[in-house]
This record gives structure tokens, sequence and C-alpha cells, in this order.
DNA sequence: GTTCGACCCTGCCCCTGGGGCAAGGTCAAC
DNA sequence: GTTGACCTTGCCCCAGGGGCAGGGTCGAAC
């Protein structure tokens, strides 16, 4: 039974799924035919490929590349292929939810003249005094991002207790773009009391970290405050445009790098509640 | 002010863009430099162009094309622009939230064992009469069926009229693949009484359409009832999923191609009702 | 046995939205 | 004048195939 074999377009049209696609799945290990002619070159297929021929169709109608169609179908059971495939699917949302709120914002912006924006992102101005930070300097991408973020800030939240202590909220510097692709430098920086501990630690981690110690000049901040939920990209960029527009409004002058600083406890915030500040010096 | 003249690096860093992209998007006439040396070739670009080039680079971030960018970004005055964007992301939530279906269809089908899947769709069977159709046969695109499927419908329907009325509700068959590249030949029929009629019209429009006339022979139908919310790609290749995989568990064979039998008023009905079997001929 | 048409093979170029690298030209500061 | 940072074009690469060319194979009819 099922045992006859069928040509590639008899398969491909079961399958639905078209010949040439069938070739690269041969060819990537995806789904190889039962039995290649070893003169001919011609593939055929067992009847009972097709099953997991359409899972693999299916999957493509999700955009899921093929390599992680392959970790599904080779899952060693059901209920693992069905955890890749949540996995993946979760992601497909939290790309969409960000996307979504990107697009929010994009139309209010295209549309509206200012009330709209002003509605969603509240810009102010702060005076900061001058500080000494700690700090690390890292090339990243935009997905690393959060990551990095947390590890870096742990590790100089606890260099900074031998610096004297943690003067003012921890802060993420962006000296290049802050976009999906680029991996423009990002320096997490943490203020710190006592200048000399903290040349001193220098010193002493530069060697295994990218780390340094700098004064910030005191400056003017313009930022708004978000919520955990738009701290991510995309969304957290219609973030930072919002404050560069108000910024253009108020004929100020953008006078370095932008950058989010962390007022709050990460863990213990909820999706909503407000934990960071996305801000430019100005003026 | 504002005429100073940035070089690529410059301009890129400041729109978050790579040197790259902005190359790519000056060949493609959607961002074209300010200026370009004739001698070097150098590009300048003005400090107010970075406004669109951040526009271009967050509608980037929505993964919109940049065929359809360009729509946006030239669009005639702001509300144009939103309504372009409006249309994308429209697009593009309507494909989530098909996927989204698919997603859980086959999470429930990756799982468990069998009773997730008939919790969804239940399949049953039902004996057709041999019929006479009029029909329509064409090579069209997954994304273009609704479209086809309404107005070839809408064009047998009326024909039907004069062949003694309509008999049965009006179906689509697929020949061949039901994906969203395939052009697998579709027909969309319409059953109608009076076969010598029937046979007149065909040969009055047969130059004018694709049309035939056949005669449908009796057959058995597995089939699941689904509503028009679930009419559409790719979650309907679910339901498909489901007919054929009860098909192989009652041991039947199919013996024929699929269809969509349209047994509702398509416009008066609403997203959760019941419009549509998806059935195969088996046996 | 032959022939014909339908299939199948590989290989190449195309698409999008860039990344990366090489070879070479430019610019501005010292 | 030199140096190093920056810019240019051009080529190859990725996924996930589509499409076509040129040539080999299959089965069935004659």
């Amino acid at each position: 039974m099922d045992d006859e074999l069928l040509t590639i377009g008899a398969f491909a049209a079961r399958a639905r799924l078209s010949a040439k696609a069938l070739r690269l799945y041969d060819r990537l290990g995806l789904l190889a035919p039962t039995h290649v002619d070893e003169v001919s070159g011609y593939r055929y297929y067992r009847a009972d490929q097709i099953e997991r021929a359409r899972l693999v169709a299916l999957l493509r109608q999700l955009d899921m590349p093929l390599a992680r169609i392959a970790e599904v179908v080779e899952a060693p059971d059901g209920a693992a292929a069905a955890a890749r495939l949540d996995a993946y699917w979760a992601d497909v949302e939290a790309r969409v939810a960000g996307q979504r709120t990107l697009a929010e914002y994009l139309r209010g912006r295209l549309s509206g003249r200012s009330s709209e924006m002003y509605g969603k992102f509240v810009v102010e101005t702060v005076d900061v005094p001058g500080q000494v930070v700690i700090s690390e300097v890292r090339h990243v991408l935009a997905g690393e991002l959060p990551a990095w973020i947390g590890a870096s800030l742990g590790r100089l939240e606890s260099a900074a207790q031998a610096c004297g202590g943690i003067t003012a909220p921890p802060f993420v510097v962006y000296h290049s773009e802050v976009s999906m692709e680029s991996d423009g430098p990002a320096e997490s920086c943490v203020p710190v009391a006592d200048e000399a501990a903290a040349r001193a630690w220098a010193e002493e981690h530069g060697r295994t970290w990218e780390t340094k110690v700098r004064v910030q000049p005191a400056q003017r901040l313009a930022y708004t405050r978000i919520t955990k939920a738009q701290v991510a990209h995309p969304q957290i960029l219609a973030a930072f445009e919002a404050v560069e527009e108000w910024i253009a409004r108020e004929g100020l002058e953008q006078t370095g790098p932008c950058r989010e600083v962390y007022f709050a406890d990460w863990e213990a915030a909820g999706a909503q509640d407000p934990v960071c500040d996305v801000a430019f010096p100005v003026k």
C-alpha cells in the first residue's frame, strides 16, 4: 500500500507546492525524495511524504523561514513541534505589535497637525547637573539591545557600589543610528559619586570590557516619558521622532546624541508603567 | 539657513539610514541628493531632506516595500499619505489575522491528537445528484481570487436566468494548487436547469469569456462548513487540511479536485455567519 | 520500433533590500 | 605633501523562489 512512487509534478500537485520549491527543499535537506534515479536524476516521492510536504507548505504560508520550518518538522514529537511553532508565532506577534504602534504614530503625524502627536508624547525639558559616569561602549544590533542593556547596566550598577554609589538613573547613549540593522555604538552609563574610585575601577577592568569613565557636563534635556511596552523596536522610534520634532518646533538645537534614561526598576515594572525617558540634549 | 550640504555619511547618521541604503534610494528616485558633484560623483544632501529620509526609514521599519513608500512620500498631502499608510497597514493586519488563524489550527494539529481538530472543523458527507453547470475557467492568483470569484459568479448567475434558473448553490473548483503563488486553474460553476439553453449560451459567450458547460456526475462530498471570516488565504487552508485529514482517517479516497460551495448570500452575511462549504469528492 | 508530446533535469538570470568587500578617487587637516 | 577618513562604483552574497533555455526521459500510440 502507498508504496507507489510519484514524480515531482504529481507530488507537487498533491502537496500544493511547486516543483521548483520541492527541488529547493530537496537541496536544503528539508524534504528529500524517497528515491532519485541515478541515471536520469528524476526525483520520486512516496505518497506518505505528502503530509510532511503539506505541513511545510502551510508553515510557509506563515512566512516562516525554511530554517525554522526544518526545526518544526524535525522536532522529536508533536509537542516539541508545537512549541517551536508557538515560539515563532510569538515572535511575529511581538514584531507586529511594535509595528502597529509605529503605524499609529505615523498616521497621526502624517494626517494630524500636532494635537494627535502631543496627545501621544508629552515632551518636556529638564536641566541635569554634571555627572561622573562609568560606562561600557559596544557595537550592538537592535535585536540584541535589550539583552545587552540589561547585562551591561547590571555590571555597571554592581561596579558602582565601589565608586561611591549610584547618584542618578542609569542611561544608554546612542552615538549613531538606532535602527534595526545598525550596530552604531551604544554606551551604557551609570552616574557615580566617587570619580577617583571610578578611574581606578576603569583601570582595572579596561582590558576585559570596553569601559570608560567620563565627566558628563551639565546640560538641558528634552525628553518624553514612555512605558515598558514602548521600550522596543520599532515603536520606540516614534518617541525619538516625537522628541526631535518637538525640538525643531521649539526652535531649539540638538547638541548631542540621543539617550534612554531608565529611572524605574525594570523588573518590577508592568508593561504599562513608565520606566524610561527618551531624551536629547538641547540648546 | 539650513542650506549647508551634508555628505552621505553625515546625512546617513542623522537620518538613521546606511549610506548603502541612501545610494539605493537615490538610484530608485525615492530620495535624490540635492547635489551630485559631476567630477567626483559625491552625493550632497541638504539638511531639510532629513525629514523625508526619516520618514522613509520609519516606513521601512513597517516592512513596507520601497515602491509603496514612494507612494506615501510622494502623496499630494498629508491626508493622502496617511490614507496610503492606512491601506498598507490594513493589508498587513488582514494577512496577519489570517496567518494567526492558520497558526492556531496548526498548533492544535501538531500538539493535540484529534479532539482539538474536530472541535474546530466538523466534517460530514453529503450525496449530491448530477448537475448541469455553466462555468468559467481561469488562471488566477490567490490575491485576486476573491475579486474574481465575485465577478465570475455574478456573471454566471445572471446568465443562469436564461438557462432555466439556478438549481443548486454555486461553487468554485480548484483544479490545481490553492496556494498563495499558484495560478492553478480555478473554475467557477453555477448549476442550471436547462442544458440546451446552457449550451446555446456557452456557444454565444465562448469567444469573450473562457466559458464551458459540463455535466457534473453525481458524487459524494466530504465537507466542512466555514464562516465568511474563514474564507480567505491562508486560513482557509486549515479547512482544506482538516477535510483531507478526515478523509484519510475514514479510509476514503479523494476522487477529484477540491471546491468551495457558496450556499449563502455573501453580501448579506456577517463575518461569523457560515457561508461556504469546503468540499472534496470522495469514494 | 519509432515517434510524439508531456514531463523532468540542471543551470542561469531575475526580484527585494540591502551587507560586505575591493580597488580606486577625494577631501580636508596637519 | 602626506595621511587618513571618507566617498565612488562594481561585484558577490542572503532568502525563496519564478521563469526560461537547452537538453534528457518517460510512456503510450502508431
